[in-house]
DNA sequence: CCAAAAGTGTTGACTTTACACCCATGC
DNA sequence: GCATGGGTGTAAAGTCAACACTTTTGG
């Protein structure tokens, strides 16, 4: 039955981006014990005003790095004994990502010292589990990618094949044919092409194409989710 | 910063079995409010003794029915306010796999009112939001059996080709070619040919074959995981 | 010899992979 | 006109889906 014992609830979110061809992960830097200038995974325990679990994740990301509007899915609970010096601390874990072009502004709250993004492939040392979890997170994101829109949520509206392209490359983390790539997703007819070219380079222009989340839900048969 | 709302975590069990061809999810009836009488998921506070989330999902599981030793992972976290009528209770809900042949003394512990086992297509009226942890757990069990060995969990060590395709037909709900699916599964090497001979039918006895999960461990390509 | 379940192959359609060159543009 | 990334096709191998009959056994 019923313990005594105190349980204590947060949620950590492990938010993705794709800066420059590169996974990227956003962290905050602890300005408190435990884990005094670790870094760690954007968080805190759920409070009275959290409808849903998600709203907390959403609700913390905001107040700990000032990112918000965001796609966020629920990823797994961490809640041994001994994660969290503190006590029992139980920790469920989300993941976020975000769009390319998404103009943020950074800004850590009053108890963190800092926010930044860094490169899945060169973490800091990370406070708790956090590594753990981002492994994790990091894992669902390259099966999710395979049967999933989700590279559409890392990306902006409007895109090059290429940048799509570096999306799947960095998260699955190694390079694919690029003949064999852009086959597939034309073929899949997923994609609408537009009559507007990428300006970045000076080179060739890239043509730009679009996803529709909502045209993607009527088909028949479309790709299995895992959630 | 922390609240003094008061939250608590319970654990709760989605058990599913295979008996005679059919998917069934393992039940108990509640003697208590809220929801008296109601059928529900096994499952039950973390108790200060439970080291991990995993040990307390077995845990309750044990306690409630008087199953142990089964498969166990983690399925999803529920915690919407409103949930549970005593408060803000959240549950780290629980997959568990259980083998066909084992032998089960089903006990309901004393604050029940009884354990069954009940047809995963004909289920009661079920307490909490338990409906929507099956549902998901359901869903979950379909995708990991396509890419991984998860039908084995639900079958004893020796099997004939007949009782996995029923394992597939069962968790897929819909039936297969039985020359494409004796077909693919010989074709893969995963599964052990023995010498023995199934004496279930008066008929022609059916080869057994065992599944080696360490062997399977080794491959090199095996197929991905969810988890 | 009959009833019942066990077991077995082929074909066509489709999908996946490997692989290298020409094109369009800005400077 | 050149440097740079944008954009394209084909063939071989492999995978998947559809489909029906023979074999073995116990009674």
């Amino acid at each position: 039955m019923e313990r005594l014992e105190t349980i204590r609830v947060t949620v950590d979110v492990v938010a993705f981006a794709i800066h420059q061809g590169t996974l990227e992960v956003l962290l905050i830097k602890r300005k408190q014990e435990p884990f005094k200038s670790c870094w760690a995974l954007p968080g805190g325990f759920i409070s009275g005003a959290d409808e849903t679990l998600e709203d907390a994740a959403a609700g913390r990301l905001k107040e700990e790095t000032n990112v918000c509007d965001v796609y966020i899915e629920q990823l797994y609970t961490f809640g041994d004994r001994g994660r969290d010096p503190r006590g029992r601390v139980v920790t469920v874990s989300y993941l976020a990502l975000i769009k390319q072009d998404k103009e943020l502004e950074l800004k850590a709250s009053s108890n963190a010292a800092g926010v930044a993004w860094w490169p899945a492939n060169k973490l800091p040392d990370l406070a708790f589990d956090h590594q753990a979890i981002i492994t994790y997170g990091r894992r669902r994101l390259k099966y999710k990618i395979e049967y999933s829109p989700a590279a559409f949520k890392l990306l902006p509206p409007k895109f090059t094949l290429r940048d799509l392209q570096e999306v799947y490359e960095a998260v699955l983390d190694k390079s694919v044919d690029n003949r064999n790539f852009r086959k597939k997703f034309l073929a899949r007819g997923l994609l609408q092409e537009l009559a507007e070219f990428s300006q970045q380079s000076s080179f060739r222009p890239a043509r730009l194409y679009a996803f529709s989340e909502e045209d993607f839900e009527q088909l028949p048969d479309r790709p299995i989710f895992v959630f």
